[in-house]
Order: C-alpha cells, then structure tokens, then sequence
RNA sequence: GGGCGGUUAGCUCAGCUGGUUAGAGCACCUGUCUUACACACAGGGGGUCGGGGGUUCGAAUCCCUCACCGCCCACCA
C-alpha cells in the first residue's frame, strides 16, 4: 500500500478491528507449548448496564501487557468472560422489564414482558425469570463486545465464557462438590449476614461501612438488687434480648455475675453474665445481647450458650408471635403483648421508634436519646444495613486458611508491590467462613437435593450429590439418581436445594473455567497456572482473594504467577468517578470523539495501580501523538532514495540511540510498568522529529549525494521501524496503518524490537553526536527566534566555541547541521565553554575563496 | 485504632538505587505557514519540591516527626 498524500486517523478502528478479525491476529494457538503461551485471567465484566470509563482504562492496561507479550514471541491466551450471573443482572432485568421473580409460581412458555415496564410489577415464575436474564445480558454482551473491539483489544474472541454459561456452571457445581468431598465446605444453620431488601445471605467480603446517623437510647433494665442500665443504638431488639454482659474485671457489675435482670416492657427474665469480650468504656459497661444485632452478639450467644429469640423476618419485619410460652415467657404476659404489637410487621426502624416511644411512656428510657454518627455494616449493593438471621446457608472453610492464604499472597508477584498489603490486611482480618449460598435466582444451582422423609421433614444432613458427570443439574429441574419426577416434594420423596450460589464462587474459578478445567485437559495443562491476573484494587479481597483460596484448595498451587492492579479513574475532583457521571461520558463517545489510539494512551498514563483523573486533555495529546507517528512516517517513507548502509555518523549515532531506547522500554514493559515503557518511547521520538528529522532531512533529500541519501534512508526506516513497534502495544491502530504503507502482515505479529538487531545495522554509533549537533542547531534556531525570523531564513556563518572534543564530533556532523540551519559555515574555536555566535545576515553574494568577518 | 499510597510549576504528572543551575506536556506569552506535520515548529516566563527536625561534603531523593488528601482493614453496646 502506498503513503497516502494526506494520511488521517479517521476511520483506522473500523478498518483494523474488521481486519484483524478476517485475519484472526489475535489467535490462540493451542498447539504451542506452556513456555510459548501467555496466559491472561481476563476480568468478565459484570454484564448489569453498560461500561465506564474506568473499564477502558483498565482493561487497556491489561491490552498493552498482552500486545506486548505477542510480539514477545508468545501465543496470547486471552479470553473474554461475561460476568452475568448474579445480583447485579437481577436487579436490571427487575428494572428494564417491570418483573419480579416468584419461584411459587409455574412456567408460563408464552410469557412475554410488555413493551415498557409496567407500574406495578409482573410477577413471573423463576425459569421465566431466568430466561429474561438470559435475553438481556445476551444484548448488553453484544453491545459490551462493539466497544472492546473498537477500543482495539486483542482478545481472541472464540475463547469467551459467561458466569452463568454452561461451563461455568458445571465447573461451579464440580468444584463445590470437590471442597465437599474433601470437607472443604460444609452447611450450617446458624446465624448469618443477611439482607433484607435482597432477602438473601451475603458475605463478610460483600459488606462495606457507611456512616449513618443513629442515637444511643440509655435503657433500665430491672436487677435483682436494683436497676441496672444499659446503652444501645437499637432498642427495638429489646424484645430478642436473651442476655447482659459485662467484662468479667468489671467491679461494678461483678457482684451481679450469676443473677437475673428482667427486661423492660417484655419482662423477660435474663441472665446477667461475664464475657471478656464486654468493654467497660462502652456506654455503661454491660450490654444487653439480642439475637441478633451484630456480630458481638453472636460471639456471646454462641460462647454464653445463650438461647435463640429470632423476631425478624427474611424481609426485615418483626414477626407477629405469642407471648407467654417457651422462649416468649414473660412475667407480664399481657403488658408483654400489648407492647409487642406495636412492632410486629414493623421493620427496623418503624419499630425502633414504636419502642422509644413506649420506653419514654414506662419511664424505662432513662434521659433522651442521645444523636451520634457511627459506621453501620451495609451490603455493598444494599439500601438498608444488614442483619443477621438465623438460616441455612453453605460456607467454605476460609478462617482455617488464612496462613496458607498469607502464603499465596507472598508466592504471588504483585504490581505494583505494595498492593499486596491489602491482600495481607484482609487475610488477616477475615472472621468467617466464606457464604457461598445466596437465595437468589439467576446464578448457579447447588448441585444437591435432599431426601424428605415419611413425615414430610427435610433430611438437610443427608444431602443427595449430583454425580460429576452429569453436571451441571439443575436440582428444581433434574430428579436426583432412583427417584422419580413425581416424587418432588413428597413425603418419602425429595427436594432440590433452593439456593444459588454467589456470584464469587463462580467468578473465583475464571482460570479453571477459562482453560477448560477437566474438560480439555491439553488446554488446561497448557494455560494453567495462568500468567497474569489483572484487575483493580477494589476487589482484591473478593475475586483475587477467593480466587487464590480456590486453586489452593483443588490445585495446591496459585492461580498465576502475577498480579497487575489498576487504579480507578477519578472525576478531576479527586473522587472516584461515580456511575452516573461514567454513563454521561460513554466509551463509545470517547472513542469517537478524540479516537481509540488517543484514550488509550490516556489510560496508560495511568500507572499500575495508581487512581487515575479523567482527563480529556491527554487524549488530546495521545491524539497529536498518533498524527505526529502518521507525519512522520510519512516523511520517512516518501523519499526518493532506497535505504542503503547506514554510514553518516550522525545515523550510526542515531541508531544507537534508538536501540537504547528500545532496550529500556523493554526492560520497563517487562516489570508491567507500560506507563514508563511508553514515556520513554514518547519523549524520544518527539526529540527525534524536532531534531534527527531536521536534522537528515536535506542530505535524506539527496543534497550530500547519493551515498548520504542512501545512509539517511537506511537509518530513517531502521528507526521508524523499531519505533513503530514500540508504540504498537500502547497505538494499535495508527502504527498498524503506517505499518501496512510498506510492511507485510500485521505489526501485532511483529516481533518486539531488540536494540541489538539495531546495533548490528549501525555499528557502534556515538550518541554524543546527537547531543552537540542538537544543541549545535538549537543556538542557531535561538537566534533565528530572537530575531523573529522564520527558521527557513538562511543565516551566515555560524562561530562553535566548544571543547576540542565537541568540536571534533561537530565536525563530523558539518554538512547536516549546516543544511537544517541553513547556515553558510561553521568556524570552530576551541574553549573551555559551550557557546555559539550566529551571523543573521546571510552573505550578499557568494563569491568563492572570501572570508566572513565577525564584527568585534 | 492498624495499614497502604499520595503531597514537585495554574493543571496532569516524571524525577527509580542521594551528585552539576529541579524536568515534561497542557495552559499562558512572543515569533514562524520552513516542500512530513499550523493537530506543526522555534523561543520565553513560571516552582522556598506539604511543614519541621536529622544523616551527609551534598537531600525533591535516605531517617524521624507532624499536617493534609485518598484508599484498605478493624471496631462500632
């Protein structure tokens, strides 16, 4: 293909991505052997809406690190994944369609959702619902798919999983049956966190803290040798009191240790017990424990051997019971009563303020409450803070990892370093066993039923396993081996386990999944341990870490040698850019508008795992970039000489420089700083149009001869060459445009560049040619500045002070300098300084064998 | 409360193992349409390197300390 007269970047996306598609560039090539491959966890973007600004910029990290590991010699495993199972997806289906899932309900196969979502929602049975999910997440992929491509990234698109997929799901349920197996995971009843609007268990990893206002309400309990008072900013678990405690050291409440207290408006008589766990700081010294409002009461009902009072409901409300019999025994039944149906139905905080209200009435709210602040446990998705009920739920055993896992995290190499102290500081503060369960809906079954007996009771302790090969089971579906479908539900029959699982429990297998764990087993031997795991620092305790105690658990090994962390991208106020503002700047509006080549270089300016400011301004300048790499090769590429041996001096030295700088950037993109790897790149090649271009440009244009033009020429392209391919990792399409003007076969296959194959053209070129020469010409354009002359004006002789050194290497540069500054002569004084006098007015007439003069 | 990162020109950031007058780009000012590029080129102004101590012949760089910003974790009766 020619040099086009007047080259643009319009139009480089659509033409490149569709051709690197028909040519499949970006292959995998499975035949390779496991030091000949490159093998990346690609993030599956949660498939819930559409994609950010923070996606494109990590995921060009990500891109740079893969393009540059291909033309490394490697053949890149760089899958696609779609995380679309899950709550996220739920919750924008719930939204985009007007339905909620009611799993009671039956199939309906002609159902189809109304055109917009109607007021009030439709409720659908859940394999309509999970078909829905199914329709919307299909869409958003495809739309998720149009932006990768037109940001220009080389996965190889036949690799691509989903979460909720096949695979996925039959490696989900193979490997939670192995941690069963293995005793790894386990199922309790017990209490659990939860969320009330989601009405599901959620993990220790999925909670975050918000600050939220409450009050601290000083409540009277009554003791057997007095009152005794306690604080608590949730009086309205006063009902699920079962205990107080105090800290065993505690003088004041000492002599109460073995006594009863009976709780206000429920007269519930309670035990008044020692803990270490109480602090005599807090509020009054003693507590009162309910079952359950944080995890401190937990703690103490489990060690206390406390009973269990549960009032709240899946959804948050009080349950309406009894009182008078059993665990609701009181000494005013009645009163207890009356009281209690003030809350029943109520969720948390219509029943606080129902409480407060009959404290205040029967003066057992000592004082007013008191306003505070304080940090509240929310689910990162949730509205309201979460509970914690009592409920069966799946775990995998992680408190007893914690060691192994601060091993993994040493094994594993971290980029940048000190992000591994996250990984550290949330090992070590891990308190739980992970939930896995989530009774949820669009998300993968356990593969489990469980026989019901005679009576009709569920047998939860004698589960029915799925047997590995026939997964994945869908156990609402699926009749588990030797019962029949018309025993579902019956006495003597079976039930399927109702949950799904989390969303992490699938996603922590994305290597297994991805490299066909025990379904291919070439490929898996191939590609696993994978190389890198890229992905932001928001989710190292979640995917990162459950992803490290998965292959730890089934592989004993790590699930790649390397981590690459990306920052966020941060509105220019310094916070983190927030969704809704992501939305009103769209990838695809970004692209478009300053072009893939110059977003892309704006994200890799962002180094690893440093938060990033949205900044459209150097895009712009990434946007100049890839004009400059299109002007320049043009120039390059447009001359009328071929390319010959490089034998000017000013060639050689300027091959040697570039094999520097090649050899540098190198060195950078191999400890994953691709930020520094193309700063390097970037500066010289700007020196390199500023001044080698001006420079070589007269003799490129035969000026000095044929040889001259020759040596010029073979330089020229060498360097045009090898700074192409250092720029192609992070300016796929400009340099592959420019590579198509006089290459065959995609610069992406290219092979990265080596200062070495350089050397061996130029031979051991003096780089401090370039300096002298350079500044040489920078004196004479001052002047020409000073002057405000136009720097293709011909100036007259031009007067070097300088080393005897310099002025030998000046020499060896004369005719170039003299041509780019279109100067008549140099005359060379040796002195101890730098200093260069110019001769503005050009000579009136050359008349051959006179001298110029210098004024003074 | 524990930890991690940051604080360098108006803005965004380089400055890695301490070494000559602290750099770049953007923005600003002044010139120049010079046959690759005006999406360009040349020149210029602009910083007590967050504060305070210390180590050293020498500190933006190493140590201590404080402050502020951001984040992670823990606690939240």
């Amino acid at each position: 293909m020619p040099v086009p007269a007047k080259p643009e970047l319009r139009g480089l996306e659509e033409k490149w991505s569709a051709r690197w598609e028909e040519d499949g560039t970006y292959r995998f090539d499975r035949a390779r052997s496991r030091d000949g491959i490159y093998a990346i966890d690609t993030p599956p973007p949660t498939v819930s809406g559409s994609l950010h600004v923070g996606h494109v910029f990590s995921y060009t990290h990500i891109d740079v690190v893969a393009r540059f590991q291909r033309m490394l010699g490697k053949t890149l495993f760089f899958p696609m994944g779609w995380d679309d199972n899950g709550l996220p997806t739920e919750r924008r289906v719930q939204n985009y369609y007007g339905v909620r899932c009611d799993p009671s309900l039956p199939f309906d196969p002609d159902f189809t959702p109304p055109p917009s979502p109607p007021k009030q929602p439709i409720s659908v049975s859940r394999r309509n619902f999970i078909e829905l999910c199914g329709l919307l997440t299909h869409e958003d992929e495809q739309a998720f798919e149009r932006v990768w491509r037109s940001l220009g990234l080389s996965v190889d698109w036949s690799l691509t999983y989903a979460t909720i997929g096949e695979r996925a799901r039959r490696a989900s349920q193979r490997g939670f049956l192995r941690l069963l197996a293995k005793g790894a995971a386990y199922q309790v009843e017990a209490p659990t966190l939860w969320d009330v609007d989601f009405r599901t268990a959620v993990a220790q990893a999925e909670l975050e803290d918000r600050e939220v206002p409450a009050a601290y309400h000083r409540v009277r309990f009554r003791g057997e040798h007095g009152p005794v008072e306690i604080e608590t900013t949730r009086p309205e678990l006063l009902p699920a009191c079962v205990a107080m405690v105090a800290h065993p050291d505690d003088a004041r409440y000492q002599p109460l240790f073995g006594t009863m207290a009976t709780t206000p408006l429920f007269g519930v008589r309670v035990p008044i017990l020692p803990h270490p766990a109480a602090e005599p700081e807090k509020g009054t010294g003693i507590a009162m424990v309910c079952t359950f409002g944080d995890t401190n009461d937990v703690t103490w009902w489990r060690e206390l051997g406390l009973p269990v009072r549960g009032l709240m409901r899946v959804d948050g409300t009080f349950r309406p019971v009894a009182w008078g019999e059993g665990i609701f025994t009181s000494t005013d039944p009645a009163r207890a009563q009356a009281a209690y149906d003030q809350l029943a139905g109520k969720a948390a905080a219509g029943a606080r303020r129902a409480v407060v209200e009959l404290l205040k009435e029967s003066g057992e709210l000592v004082g007013e409450p008191r306003a505070i602040t304080h940090a509240v446990k929310f689910y990162e998705k949730g509205d309201r803070p979460v509970e914690i009920l009592t409920s069966r739920q799946w775990f995998i055993r992680t408190v007893e990892q914690k060691e192994a896992l601060l091993r993994r995290g040493a094994e594993l190499r971290w980029h940048p370093a000190f992000m591994r102290s996250r990984f550290d500081n949330w090992v070590n503060g891990v308190n739980q066993d992970w939930c896995i369960s989530r009774q949820r809906f669009f998300g993968v079954a356990f593969p489990v039923w469980y026989p019901v007996d005679v009576d009709g009771n569920v047998l939860h302790e004698r589960p029915i396993l799925a047997p590995e090969d026939r997964l994945p089971v869908d156990p609402a579906s699926d009749v588990p081996d030797g019962y029949t479908a018309e025993q579902r539900g019956l006495p003597g029959g079976f039930v399927g386990d109702p949950d799904v699982m989390d969303t992490w429990a699938t996603s922590s297998l994305s290597p297994q999944i991805a490299a066909g764990w025990e379904e291919d087993p070439e490929l898996f031997e191939r590609v696993f341990p994978m190389d890198l795991r890229p992905q932001a620092h928001d989710i190292i305790r979640t995917w990162l870490f459950s992803t490290v105690l998965r292959a730890h658990l089934e592989h004993d090994s790590l699930p790649w040698t390397d981590t690459l962390i990306s920052g966020w991208v941060l509105d220019p106020d310094r916070k983190k850019m927030s969704k809704s503002k992501g939305n009103v700047v769209t990838p695809i509006g970004l692209l478009e508008e300053h072009g893939s080549d110059a977003v892309r270089y704006w994200a890799a300016s962002g180094r690893p795992g440093a938060d990033t400011a949205f900044d459209p301004g150097q895009m712009k300048i990434g946007r100049k970039l890839a004009t400059k790499l299109l002007n320049a090769s043009r120039f390059v590429l447009s001359g009328e000489t071929e390319p010959g041996p490089v034998t000017a001096p000013l060639d050689r030295a300027v091959l040697a420089r570039v094999a520097r700088i090649a050899d540098e950037a190198t060195a950078e993109l191999q400890r994953y700083d691709y930020t520094r790897a193309l700063e390097r790149a970037e500066v010289f090649f700007w020196w390199y149009c500023d001044n080698y271009l001006e420079l070589v440009k007269g003799r490129r244009y035969g000026e000095a001869g044929l040889e001259g033009a020759a040596s010029a020429a073979g330089a020229l392209t060498a360097s045009l060459d090898v700074l192409l391919r250092l720029f192609a990792p992070f300016l796929p399409f400009v340099t592959e445009e420019v590579w198509s003007w006089w290459r065959t076969g995609s610069i992406h296959a290219a092979a990265w560049p080596r200062g070495d194959d350089l050397r061996a053209l130029g031979g051991d070129g003096d780089e401090r040619v370039l300096e002298v020469a350079a500044e040489l010409l920078g004196e004479i354009r001052k002047a020409k500045s000073a002057a405000q002359q136009s720097l293709g004006s011909d100036v007259g002789r031009v007067r070097l002070h300088d080393t005897p050194e310099r002025i030998e290497l000046a020499r060896s540069v004369e005719q170039d300098v003299l041509a780019a500054a279109r100067a008549s002569g140099i005359d060379y004084v040796p002195a101890e300084e730098f200093r260069v006098e110019v001769e503005m007015a050009p000579p009136p007439a050359p008349v051959p064998g006179d001298e110029a003069s210098f004024p003074g």
